[in-house]
DNA sequence: TCTGAAACGGACTGAGCCGTCCGGTTACAG
DNA sequence: CTGTAACCGGACGGCTCAGTCCGTTTCAGA
């Protein structure tokens, strides 16, 4: 690839990051374009659809949240690993409109199945080690995170168990 | 007004109560007018734009709101008048979709001001009998509703004092 | 029944957006 | 330095949607 593809590639990505985080889904293409200094039929070349350039920034969200998840795993103490991933991923959400917005595309994304391992694996700790409640599945816990993007604490002394 | 003015009217109401609560804000008038079985001339004759209709259906859903605040304030215990709010709010959030997409527009209607002095002295009741954790403001507090429509219980258990 | 005012609805306009395409430009190998 | 393949960006088409307008229909009082 020749030089300046790859360094407007990377600045596409990079405003594409920023533009769906801050304003979601529904910033236009051409805003991307413009904020990464490109015509949006540069944009057009590298990504064939606006869904397939979305794709790639929530791909990039989800890549960190499966760093998040693992470390979380090494974390020994069962609610300290459980309660970090959770605030980290409330705190992830919070901060990435997209990623509210786009759950179900989420869904569809190959990172997401890693995380969601990770984060069965954290509650099924937590929940044998009778510090998270029991009567709620990992599924249903974690649709509890877009929630706690505000007031994490509240939410996490409404989990413990 | 003629009668079937007047039919039309609550029809487009109607309609659009039911599309914005189903589909969000972004519905198109065209879906209103179409559910409504009128044309969407006649949607813009009693509604000047597409937001002013916006404003009469969540004006009609936080006329609700007033009714449940001040029927929890009849209420004698102080939690359960607070939680049963908490709880009849998180519900219409949760039935409503264009409620939740449109924070900052309710804030500018009137019935707002209403729902929130209510909503404060529930807090105050329920802080003041020490059944409710003091280290939120009751602003703080309802900016849970929306989060809590799908597991009030435990945001609830999250709250308690 | 007749009549005029009110209401209706669909055609129309203009703006914004996604995605395509092509003429001009630029990087880089030889 | 130069030829060329890759790359660029803006013009363009097609679509959807908000809001306007006017010819036609309907209501209701006399």
């Amino acid at each position: 690839m020749r030089a300046d593809a790859q360094r407007n590639l990377d600045r596409v990505i990079g405003a594409a990051c920023e533009c769906f985080a801050e304003g979601g889904v529904d910033v236009s293409v051409d805003d991307v374009a413009r904020r990464a200094g490109v015509g949006h039929g540069t944009v057009f070349r590298r990504f064939p659809t606006k869904e397939a350039l979305l794709d790639a920034v929530l791909g990039k969200e989800l890549d960190r949240m499966v760093l998040l998840a693992q470390g979380a795993l090494v974390e020994e103490d069962p609610w300290d690993g459980f309660a970090g991933f959770f605030r980290a991923a409330a705190d992830g959400y919070a901060r990435n409109r997209a990623l509210v917005e786009s759950k179900e595309r989420c869904q569809e994304l190959p990172q997401m199945l890693v995380v969601q391992e990770s984060a069965h694996e954290l509650v099924r700790r937590a929940q044998k080690a009778h510090v998270l409640r029991r009567d709620l599945t990992a599924d249903e816990i974690f649709e509890l995170v877009p929630a706690a993007s505000r007031f994490p604490d509240v939410i996490l002394d409404g989990l413990r168990g």
